[in-house]
This record gives C-alpha cells, sequence and structure tokens, in this order.
DNA sequence: TTCTCATCTGAGCGCATGATCAGATAATAG
DNA sequence: CTATTATCTGATCATGCGCTCAGATGAGAA
C-alpha cells in the first residue's frame, strides 16, 4: 500500500486530511460551537492568577467579603473588585449583601468541581505538570 | 487620621479585614503561588477556543497528525501548530513522529481529566458527573 | 441631614498573546 | 542528488485584557 493515500474533499472537509475516517468521527463527535465556547470562557477566568486566587480562597473559606478577599489574596480592592465582576458575571460567584459588606462565595458546581480536582491534583502530586517537563515528553525533532 | 489604603501585613495578621480567622485561614491553606500559577496557566491554555478545540478533538480521537487536527477544527495548519507549540512546550501534548507526519495525543492526565469533566458537563447539563472528585470543600458555613 | 466606610463602575494605559505570513527544517519519493 | 510534502519557527500586527485611578453608589453612624 502507499505510505500515504491523501484522501481529499470529505463532504465538509476541504483541507487536505491524511485520515478522512478520523477526521468526520471528530467531526460527528465535537460538541456544538456555542458550547465550547463557553467553556473556554469559563477556563479563562480561572486562567488568570488573581481570579482562580480569589476562587481557591472561596473554595477554601466558603465565603467572604471583598476586604477579606483582598487581604487573603494581597491584592487591591479595586482589582479584587473588578475581577470579582467578572466571575459574577459569568455566574460563577455570587454576591449577598449585609450591610456594608458584600459576601461572595461559589456559585457554579462545574467551577467547583473543576477547582476541587486541580487542588487534589496540585496536593498529591509535586511534580508540575507544566513547568519543567523536558522529561522525555513532546521531544520531536 | 488613618492612611488612606490597607496595607496588607501578610505574615502576621492583617488587621483591616474584617474576619482575620478566615483570612488567616485562607493565608495558611493556601497553596504555594509557584504551584496556583502553574494551574492557572494550564487553565488559560484550555482558555483559548482554538486550543481547546484541538484538546477536544484530541480527546475524541486519541492521536490524530497535524494536517488531520486541522481539518477537524477547520483551522489553518500554521495557526494549529502554533497552538500545539504551546501544548506541548507545557506538557499537555506529545508528538511522535512517524515519517513526515507527526501524531499528536494527550499527555496530562489532569487535562485529560478536566476535558473529560468539562464534556460531561456540557453533555448531559449540570448535574453529578463525576464520582470521587466531589469533596466537601467549600460548603458555605 | 451629613459623614464615613465598603464596594462598584467607567476610562485609560500598557503588556500579553493569538493569527497570519514567509522562510526553514525534516523526511521520503523519483 | 533534487523535488515535494509535512511541519516547525521567527517576526509582525492587531486585538484583548488586566491593573490602576478617580469618581459614584449604597448603607449605616453621628
Amino acid at each position: 500500500m502507499r505510505s500515504d493515500e491523501k484522501v481529499v474533499g470529505l463532504d465538509g472537509c476541504s483541507d487536505q486530511c491524511v485520515h478522512p475516517e478520523k477526521v468526520q468521527l471528530v467531526l460527528d463527535a465535537t460538541l456544538p460551537v456555542d458550547d465550547l465556547a463557553r467553556a473556554a470562557s469559563m477556563f479563562k477566568l480561572l486562567g488568570d492568577l488573581t481570579r482562580s486566587r480569589l476562587l481557591f480562597a472561596l473554595l477554601e473559606a466558603g465565603e467572604l467579603c471583598v476586604c477579606d478577599l483582598a487581604a487573603a489574596t494581597r491584592t487591591q480592592e479595586a482589582t479584587v473588585s473588578q475581577s470579582l465582576r467578572m466571575l459574577r458575571a459569568s455566574g460563577v460567584v455570587t454576591g449577598r449583601r449585609q450591610g456594608r459588606l458584600v459576601f461572595y462565595r461559589l456559585a457554579d458546581a462545574h467551577v467547583r468541581m473543576l477547582l476541587d480536582l486541580t487542588r487534589e491534583h496540585i496536593a498529591h502530586d509535586a511534580t508540575g505538570v507544566a513547568g519543567g517537563v523536558a522529561t522525555s515528553a513532546g521531544v520531536i525533532r
């Protein structure tokens, strides 16, 4: 058999692909772009150090007001408020006003699971996943 | 009167916060900033739509070469290669050269869990998905 | 009421980063 | 050998986005 048989022009695929059946499998099983975008934007929320520290703080303490969050994460209150604005807009956290204070808590079950999973992973596995991984992986050339 | 901003005395007890004991709890239980930064950068990798589509495609197909990934995600090959570079640099995927083709696959167990959890979450909307992962952390007190 | 405190919001600056292009590298075919 | 295919990489450009500042809003205290 020929080493590379390049079947071109699968019905949705204008590009050249080597394994059309696998490509078609992925194209069939792929989630709606809308859902993927939502998941990606949720990951993007967690991708900022300030926000993730706030979320981990909330995961730990359950509920905290803004000034406590600022103290617990060593961040300026304006920055905390700004970050909480985004998190609140995405429904990741909710705020509850009590007098002058506003208490925030995690509101998204999925995010809480992601945070929990990540914390477990960090706690149990000291060898970082994305740090100095020059072990034997990923090197091609 | 008092100084204008809250000076955070981190090592001891910051006295500008409303609930010092909770703040101290968080400060004690907080993961090393290095680990947090690594986790955040991993989430940031997943936070881009192009990269997350690539990763979900790999999650589905197991192993794909660059041109198949480009076809499966309808992305230019240069863009795919560029994204794979970052993913490979962080150890999220690994590449295996076979002739002229380079096959990529997921290489990080944590990321695979995150993707799987997210896919499950998206698939059947927001109910108890994974078992054993969710601990009792984050309980509102 | 007015003052103070906690928090929010809009605007601007500056850095980070993703997509694209063009050239380079690697491996096989002829 | 050269040519072609598959992929990688550096540079450039443009957008995005987080931090900070200054003022605004809301709630209680005097």
